[in-house]
Formats: structure tokens, sequence, C-alpha cells
DNA sequence: CTTTCGCCTTGATCTCGATCAATTCGCGAT
DNA sequence: ATCGCGAATTGATCGAGATCAAGGCGAAAG
């Protein structure tokens, strides 16, 4: 499978995006797009490095996430694919660093657009600004949600909102899911070390609300799972 | 003095959002604003709330906070005169509700915009386009900075940086600084109890960093408090 | 098939900040 | 001045989750 390929037109009109530029500004983005392959474990920027891009995930996982000096880390969040970040970097006045770094989660694939093309389409496309600050508005309310489960809710209740929401979207409701991200990330982007993010599942599985196996999880109780979150 | 006053557009110029209208846009603003008078302690909107509006604090403080159900109260942000508010809930779908609750620290005064008249001009002025984004782009990145502070760093690491913060932006860097806000209020902001923000307080003053004087504070020892936020 | 290495789990202990409980302070109203 | 009430301080104790310290387990490499 050559997923290497240089994007076309239709694949960048499904970026939201991109999805109502007429075929000249089209052109435009895709003249300045480059593929970028990332192995499992390597950087695309760090925290505070001028940008000059920003990305859409073609398939991989990206996390991103902020460091302390002593070592700590927080993922702030975890890309998956189809979706594009740091869109909203390129309105940051000077140097316009990234306010997180950026790390493979595994090999991914990447398209890299051009900020300076992006900011001339949007002088002229008041429906490319709506839909970008229709994204920033939703991204700024996801934002505070998290501020709120940090602040206002317990680790168990953090992790119990992140079960449910990892439950796949499609038409019957399986309350079987596969984490597809390691562990200790999970508990970075939910603000847990490691063993008490073992810990906490492990409590839920003998009071019945979910099974382990491995990275499979089965919630046999959802309404039990859905209780701790209404508190 | 009365600030009842309608607002007239030199006021409104100089509001970021305004500051790039012609004459008519700017009349269209002026025709659909309304003064909003609120004492100590009164609701402006809450949380979950349909909203219509968004503002301009003319004078007073308000605060922007999360409630949870066993009366946990979170302040995301403290919103003080001559900054605007709640501009980026109108690109939220359907009934666009406030992200958050508002409420008056001490009486205020403040201007209410509606929503569909900012749209409007949006849709032909890509300039205030880039000036919203701007600013959305700026919030995106403070809430990144909150949630690096509350997930990586100390209750005194935030106090520390919070008390920097409030230095007088004057020429001389006086290193007095008035707390014109209840300390309780201020110790939500940081997601501190009040009770452990006087502690850390109190061991900052025997340990010679402050001087407290009720809400008047000397910083005695600013490179010791710099010691602290460069951890 | 076995070794190795990284991730995960489990156990024991510690600690920061929360909670519970009095006072005390400050200020506006009477 | 004094009363009354909410805010702030101070003390004593508690507890969720972090940290320290071993094991266990599975996947890739030899």
């Amino acid at each position: 499978m050559d997923k290497a390929l240089d994007p076309g037109p239709d694949e960048l009109r499904g970026i939201y995006l991109f999805s109502v530029l007429d075929d000249g500004q089209l052109a435009t983005v895709l003249n300045t797009t480059r593929v970028v392959q990332l192995d499992e474990g390597e950087r695309l920027f760090d925290h505070g490095q001028s940008s000059q891009h920003y990305f859409f995930l073609r398939s991989g996982q990206i996390k991103l996430f902020r460091s302390a000096r002593d070592g700590g880390e927080k993922v702030i969040e975890i890309v998956r694919s189809g979706e594009t970040f740091a869109e909203a970097v390129m309105f940051m006045e000077e140097a316009r660093p990234y306010p997180v770094s950026a790390q493979a989660i595994v090999a991914s694939e990447l398209l890299a657009f051009e900020q300076s093309s992006l900011l001339g389409i949007l002088e002229e496309s008041t429906a490319t600004c709506m839909r970008l600050m229709a994204g920033m508005s939703r991204r700024l309310r996801q934002q505070v949600d998290e501020i709120d489960r940090l602040t206002l809710h317990n680790a168990t209740y953090r992790l119990a909102t992140y079960l449910l929401q990892q439950i796949p979207r499609g038409v019957l409701e399986s309350p079987e899911l596969h984490l597809t991200t390691p562990k200790h990330v999970v508990a970075s982007r939910l603000a847990i070390q490691p063993e008490t993010f073992s810990r906490i599942l492990a409590r839920l599985a003998d009071s019945g609300c979910v099974e382990v196996h491995g990275n499979n999880i089965v919630l046999t109780d959802i309404e039990a799972i859905r209780e701790i979150v209404s508190e």
C-alpha cells in the first residue's frame, strides 16, 4: 500500500478547512503541501518552536503534550487519523511558537500545509474563516471541559468519561472497545500516573463494571459507568 | 458619574473586535447594543444556557466558572474591565450553549452585543475575522498553559505565577500589588481551597518572599518568587 | 526456543492539599 | 460604639493519588 502518494484535490476536499475552497484556492494549498512520514517516537515539533506549518494526520497517531523540567509529561491531546492540528497557531504574533510538542505514538503519515497559503485564502474567503472559527470554538469548549474534569472531578470519573467516549460510533452500540493507545499515554492524557490508572481499572473490573483483557475492554455494566460520570 | 450612558462609536472603536469596522458596520452593532447593569453577586448567564449575546465589561469584575453537583466551583477566568468575553460561543452549533456561568464579583456595567450583528459583519469583513481568530488563538494558548499549570505544577507554583502576573504594568515595576478580587475567588481561579491559599501565602510571608497586609501584598523578594516559577 | 526489554501490574508507604473545626478579622448596618 | 455576618486565618486530621520498589508478562530479536 503506497500511502506516500502526493495528495490530490479529492483528499483535501475531505478536510473541513478546505471543503469550500474553489479550484484555484485548492491548487494553491496543494502546491505547498508536503507529505511527512514519522517513525514511532519521532518528534514533529517542539513546544516553543517557531511554526511554519499546520497538519493533517493521514494515518497513525500523534500525541500533543507539555513537558515539565522534572521529566513529567502531560498529554494535551491524542490526534487520530483524519484530524487536523496546529491550525490555530498561525494567528499568534511574532514567531508563532507551538504551544505544545508533537510526537508520533506509532509510525504516522501526515500532510504538512504552509500557514501562508491558508492565510492568503482566509483573506478572501469568509466562508473558510467561518469554518476555522467553528473549529477553534469547539476546541475552546473542549479545553474548558478538560479543566472542569481536572479540577472538579477525580481520577475515576476521568477514566470513566474516557471509556464512554471510546465506545465505537457504529449503528449498534457494542460495549467492546480496543485501546489503540498505550495505557501510559492514556494515563497522561487523563493526568493520572500509570500505577493509579492500572489500579482504577482493576477496581472497576472487580466491581463488575468492565472486563479487561490486555488492550481489549468490555464495558459489562455501562449503566454503572454512566453512574460514575453523572457523579 | 453616569456610566449608564448609551455607548457611542468612540467607545466601540476601542474594542479590538470593532476597531476596523466602517461607519455602517459600527452603526449596525450600535443599534443592537444594550447596556447591562449587574449588582454584586448577580448572574449574567448560566452554563448550558442558550446564548444570544457576547459582552464587553465597562466596569466591575465578572467571574466565569463551572459548578459541580457537590457545590464545588472552579473559576475559569476573572474578566476585568476593558475586556470582552463569550465572543467565541456564537460559532457553536444548535443552541450555542454558554460553556461557563458568569456572575458579577462586584457591581458591574457591561455592553451586551447581539451575535447576529457580528455574524453579518464577519461575512463581509475578513479583517474582523482575523482579529477574532487572533483573540481565539490567544485564549486557546492560555487554556493550554492553564492545563499545564494544573497538571504539571503544585499549588505554590500556581500562586507564585499569579502574583507575578498581577504586578502593575507601569513603567516602574513596583513590587506592590493590590488584590482587587476576594481571596477565595482567586483561590478557585487557581484550583486551590481557601485554607490552602491562606497557608501558602503565610508560608511565603515568613520565608521573606512577600509581605501581606490584607489585600495589599508587597513582593519583597521577587527573585525568590521567580525562582519558584522557574521551578 | 530463549533472552531481553518495555509495559503493565501489584504492593507498601508517603505527601500535598482537602476537609473538618474553631477562632478571629473586617466591615457595613443598626 | 457594638452587633452580626461573611471572609480569612489557623489548627488538627484525613485521604486520594503519587512515589518507591518489586515482580509478571508479552512481543520482538537473537
